[in-house]
DNA sequence: AACAAGAGGCGTGAAATGTG
DNA sequence: CACATTTCACGCCTCTTGTT
């Protein structure tokens, strides 16, 4: 069972919302790239492993400790076994050379074995002091079934093709539970996020466009809004709801400056002089603070 | 005190959807 | 297809609050 979930992590909201707002610079056109496909890998291996009702599992866990500091992907706990999921969602085929994977095309990707030595003596440390009756194990996942490397192995290396067999070892129902449940509440409460971490490439709010974007093509989309409940976008030709296309507006307004906003302030960014209409949404779907002239919402 | 800006409620008409 | 029902946008009104 899940235990702890993931939200989509603000960098990637960040970028979501800046992409067809502004050209973006190339480091952050790539950041944007990595991050996308990393949550998506992350995701389908939660969907993966939902399915194992006897596990209880961790989605996104950061620890720090005197071992040092990681964020951990996945923690699965099941029967005295707690196991490390690095997911990486690497797409190709490389090849290994030194401590690099190496591309056909030249592109260069860190091996991820140091890292994950890192995280699995912070691991190590943090469950042993809590019960040393408690096995350790960490894995890189390559979650995508594209990727492939020059025939290496390693014990600690999980292929797609491999995942469903590796797990079957968990699919079975062991009288920990309610200990193990209790295990993942810890760790839950030793979780210590850092958002220093997670910060997206910014761009300077003054300089980013406003307006109205598509919420399936992303693009900028210039359509006038009269009273009808559905529009189609003139880039992708995709129908939506009025509602969705002003909904995105204000959540990009709020992602792209972190900072409660006030009603007239949504006015000027959707360019729509319907108060009501604004407010309406903006009291179902956003959170507010303060009273009267000084209420901002906010995500 | 006068004024501007905002909240909240209500009625109206049109669009969208459901039904025979 | 025609009609009934539901959903939604929008303007209008009133009350409250902060500013000059």
């Amino acid at each position: 069972m899940l235990l702890k979930s993931c939200d989509v992590p603000y960098r990637l909201k960040y970028y979501d919302a800046l992409v067809g707002r502004v050209k973006m610079t190339d480091k952050q056109s790539k950041d944007y790239a990595i991050y996308q496909s990393g949550y998506q890998g992350e995701w389908s291996f939660a969907e993966l492993i939902k399915a194992y009702k006897h596990a209880v599992v961790l989605w996104d866990v950061s620890l720090n400790n005197r071992c040092g500091e990681a964020q951990f992907d996945f923690i699965v706990i099941h029967d005295y076994v707690v196991t490390h999921y690095d997911v990486k969602n690497f797409k190709g085929s490389y090849q290994l050379q030194g401590n690099m994977f190496v591309s056909r095309t030249g592109s260069k990707i860190k091996n991820p074995d140091t890292q994950l030595a890192v995280a699995h003596a912070v691991l190590e440390s943090e469950i042993k002091s809590y019960d040393w009756r408690y096995e350790v194990e960490s894995y890189i996942v390559f979650i995508n079934e594209t990727f492939h490397l020059d025939g290496s192995k390693k014990e600690q290396w999980l292929y797609k093709s491999q995942l469903k067999h590796h797990l079957s070892a968990i699919d079975n129902p062991h009288p920990m539970t309610e200990h193990n449940m209790q295990l993942g509440n810890h760790l839950l409460q030793r979780h210590q996020p850092n958002p220093h971490l997670n910060m997206p490439v910014k761009t300077e709010f003054s300089s980013i466009a406003g307006g109205l974007k598509c919420p399936l093509c992303r693009k900028r989309i210039e359509i006038l809004l009269t009273g009808k409940k559905y529009y189609n976008c003139p880039a992708c030709m995709r129908v939506f709801m009025r509602k969705e296309i002003l909904l995105r507006s204000l959540q990009d307004l709020y992602y792209l400056q972190e900072v409660p906003f006030s009603i007239s302030e949504a006015e000027e960014w959707c360019q729509l002089s319907s108060r009501t209409t604004l407010k309406r949404l903006l009291r179902e779907y956003f959170k507010s603070t303060g009273q009267k002239k000084s209420v901002k919402y906010y995500l």
